[in-house]
Formats: C-alpha cells, structure tokens, sequence
DNA sequence: CTTGACCTTGCACCCGGCTCCAAGGTGCAA
DNA sequence: TTGCACCTTGGAGCCGGGTGCAAGGTCAAG
C-alpha cells in the first residue's frame, strides 16, 4: 500500500481525515510525504501507527500517553519495563476512578433504595440528603407529637 | 446570616467567587440582590442551594442534572419517584462506566502480567498487542531456526 | 487620606480531542 | 468539458466546568 491518500488512510484505520490532520498537527504522527500536487501521501507503516493510536486508545490511554508509547516503540534503547511502568500508572489511575465511581454509585443506591416514588418530593431522601439533612437518618420520628418539648 | 457578601457566601460553601458568578450566569443560582452600592447580598437560602449544588457535584451529578433536582426541589408538584428516576439514569451511567473502565482494567492487568520488564521493548507484549500483532500469543515459537521453509 | 481587601463588569482562555467550515486546487469518469 | 469527489489551508467552534484578568468602584482600618 503505497501512496494511499489521507482518506484512505482514514478509511483503512477507522478515524477522520480531519483527525489524521489533526494528529500530524500536534505531532503525533509525523509531516506526510507529500504528491506533487501537494496531497499527503501515505504507507503501511502510517497505516500502522494509527491503528496503534486507535487501540491505545480503545484501552483509554490519552493521546499524550501514545506519544510516549510510540517513543518506546520507536527506540532502540527503551525495555519493556519502561512500557510497563506507563501502563501501570494507567491501570492506578483506572482502579482510582473504579474506585470513585463505585463509591458513588453505592451511595446513590443506598439513597435510591430508600426512595418512596409516589410520595412528595419533599420527603424524598435523596433530596433530603443533597440538602444536607442527613441528621433524621429515617423512618418515622417517633411519637412526635409526644416530643413537645424537645 | 442576612445580607453576606459573595466572598463569604464562597467561603462558607467551599465554592470561588468567580464560580458563584458562573453559577448565577447559567442560571443555576438566581440573580442575587443587590446592595445599594451593587455588591450581591446573599441570605442563608442561597448558602444552602449552593451547598446543594456542591453535595450533588460530589456525587458526579452534571450541573445540569443539578438544575432539575434544584427544580424538583423547589416544585411542590414534583415527586420523590422524580428524583429517584433522575438518580436511576445516573447509576446506570455509573454502572456502564464502571464496567468499561474495569474491563480496559483487567485487559491491561493481562498484558502487564506477561511483560518481562527487563526485556528490549521490541519484546513487550503490550506493545505487540497494541500493534496489533496478537496472532503469536506468546512464548518462543517453537525452533525459529527449523522454520526456514515456512 | 491612604492603603488594601474586597467588590463590579465583560471578556478571553484553559483542558482534550476532535469537528466543521469556506475558499480554492486536483483527479478522474462520462 | 463538465461534474463530482477528493484534496489543501487556516481558523473557528464544540463539550463541561470553570479560571484569570484588567479596569474600575467601594469599604473599613489605621
């Protein structure tokens, strides 16, 4: 595949040509070769280095992260351990924000499971709770009319 | 508390002045009173509503979900099955986000698992996978030397 | 009266990762 | 030759959620 056209390239690796114009720009490709007419003008090793942008970021990676993969790919002088240590920032960074996410999704729940649907919203715990009336925990205040004189 | 100037209001709400005013100009805040003098004025209701909007921020609500709980909360019309519809959608979210975030997780565990960090990173497994070069699962192909007629 | 901390406004800018646009040039088929 | 699809460039706009800044007004302490 020699010669392809940026949109062949862009069809042949699943993005935008405005995306390979974009990644060239900021350097995550390098400057095509150009036709005489001044077309970018692409080969397979193009081809690729797309498709390796595209998984890394399938695996979320961030386009600054590929650029350093790419680096380690492309240099002689860089071990598996130093692509290793990449990746193992990203898998803390993503048990981090598992972490986060579940722990909200767990308070939410606990709030939701609580939520009487038909009553007003005025009584409803999850508002009570952005509120910042976490003080009633719930349930019926016993006996308050007996409670005069709290 | 009558009458606190934003600056206070900020800091009893753990929000900057300047996100105050973002706040007032999207709507989320109502317009403020004014001093004779043009300073906003605000009371303790204002100082709850933002420390609602600071709960629920915490709890990964968008400020435009927030603006319908606020709403809901402020609409005697509204139920709690509102709110909890509201809060549903939002763990759903969570829990399609979770998943996927876990799934780039344990692919990414995978690929560290076998990456022999001391090897060339031409040898990285996780590079090759990336490459797009999964066909040879791993080890050492079997006699590389017999395999001169493939 | 001055200093300094606060307040006002409007507007621009940031992050990442694109996406779209207009105006013009090129390549190929009917 | 005409038409259409593709290519080029520079630049702007989008998303959400703010942040920063400059030029000016206000207020309270010393």
């Amino acid at each position: 595949m020699r010669g392809m056209s940026i949109g062949e390239l862009a069809g042949a690796s699943g993005v935008r040509t405005d995306t390979v114009r974009y990644y060239e720009r900021i350097g995550l490709l390098a400057m095509a070769a150009r036709t005489e007419a001044g077309y970018r003008s692409y080969g397979s090793e193009d081809l690729a280095r797309l498709r390796f942008i595209r998984r890394a970021k399938s695996l979320g990676f961030s386009l600054e992260d590929i650029r350093r993969l790419l680096d380690l790919q492309g240099n002689d002088a860089s071990t598996a351990g130093d692509v290793l240590a990449l990746t193992r920032q990203r898998i803390e960074v993503l048990q981090n924000q598992i972490a986060d996410l579940a722990a909200i999704e767990a308070a939410l729940a606990n709030l939701a499971r609580d939520c009487p649907p038909d009553a007003p919203a005025s009584d409803c715990p999850i508002l009570a709770h952005l509120a910042g009336l976490h003080r009633f925990k719930m349930g019926v205040p016993r006996s308050p009319i007996m409670s005069r004189k709290d």
